[in-house]
DNA sequence: AGTGCGACCCGAACGC
DNA sequence: TGCGTTCGGGTCGCAC
């Protein structure tokens, strides 16, 4: 389940495997994946090279050499694999787009939740799904006043609003968890009732966990596995997601599992009260 | 406007 | 064992 870590360590794999070759043909096994036209799906392919690979958020930017870029967005379980164009189609492979040298980038995803489109370079920053993006968690411009006011009226649980792309980019489930024990905050606290001092321990725990999880390649949980097999090293370092009914690190308390919002928070009620 | 929830998917885990 | 059911994950769009 890739979070930013993750999206971070496939386009850094997948910058030292495609730029700069030509992309002889698409296919398009599975078409619910593309959100945009497919006619310019193809088009703005076929015939060009990937000439840099960008991140926002969880959205990968593979720029082409004309005037479109290609968006990515893994959700849960989508993973880029290179292979060569003899090999056979398995399971689950959506995406096909082969290069001149008979190589493919395949993508993957078994949910099928992922998603990708073509934009016009000069709309890059105007497209929806990049606009509303909010700071990334590593970086200086996410602040203990901007994500108070943010969280100001807000009587939605900070669990939740941690996991609101528009307030702060790249935190999914895992590193929601992860980032309210490291703060020391009850997941179930309103937006609103967040103190600066509790603020300041969420931008400054989200730093920390982001910029390690990005150094150790991203989590590994279930069935994830970044492009090309490299394997994060981050899982082992979860503190309190997937352990309930395990002892507290911290405290020796009983980690607790609970629904809110129709997800899974985990924390340590007494750490985190 | 803010909030909550179902839908999208399918394999794994669970219950009987 | 084998079946059916539930769960989980990120995001969107709809309903209130």
């Amino acid at each position: 389940m890739p979070e930013i870590a993750e999206v971070e360590t496939v386009r850094n794999t997948l910058k030292r495997q495609i730029l700069n070759k030509k992309i002889k043909d698409v296919n398009i096994l599975y078409d619910r994946i593309i959100e945009c036209d497919l006619d310019l799906f193809k088009k703005a392919l076929i015939g060009a090279k990937f000439i840099n690979i960008d991140r926002k958020g969880k959205w990968l930017i593979l720029e082409l050499n004309n005037d479109y870029d290609l968006l990515s967005h893994l959700r849960m379980e989508g993973k880029f694999f290179l292979k060569s164009h003899n090999d056979p189609i398995v399971k689950h492979e959506h995406i096909i787009i082969t290069f001149v040298d008979n190589t493919d980038l395949r993508y993957h995803d078994t949910r099928k939740f992922g998603r990708m489109l073509i934009v016009k370079k000069d709309t890059l920053n105007d497209a929806p799904c990049l606009k509303k993006l909010g700071y990334e968690p590593n970086s200086t411009n996410l602040t203990a006043d901007y994500l108070l006011n943010k969280l100001k009226n807000k009587s939605i649980t900070i669990k939740t609003l941690l996991l609101d792309q528009s307030i702060i980019s790249g935190l999914g489930n895992i590193y929601a968890n992860e980032v309210l024990f490291a703060a020391k905050i009850n997941p179930f606290k309103k937006g609103q009732d967040i103190s600066k001092k509790e603020a300041e321990r969420i931008v400054k725990a989200s730093n920390e966990i982001i910029s390690k999880a990005i150094m150790m390649g991203g989590t590994t949980i279930k069935s994830y596995t970044s492009s090309l097999g490299v394997t994060g090293m981050f899982q082992q370092e979860l503190k309190v997601h997937k352990r309930d009914k395990e002892k507290c690190c911290v405290c020796g308390s009983v980690i607790e599992k609970q629904k809110l919002n129709g997800r899974t928070v985990y924390y340590c009620p007494k750490c985190q009260k």
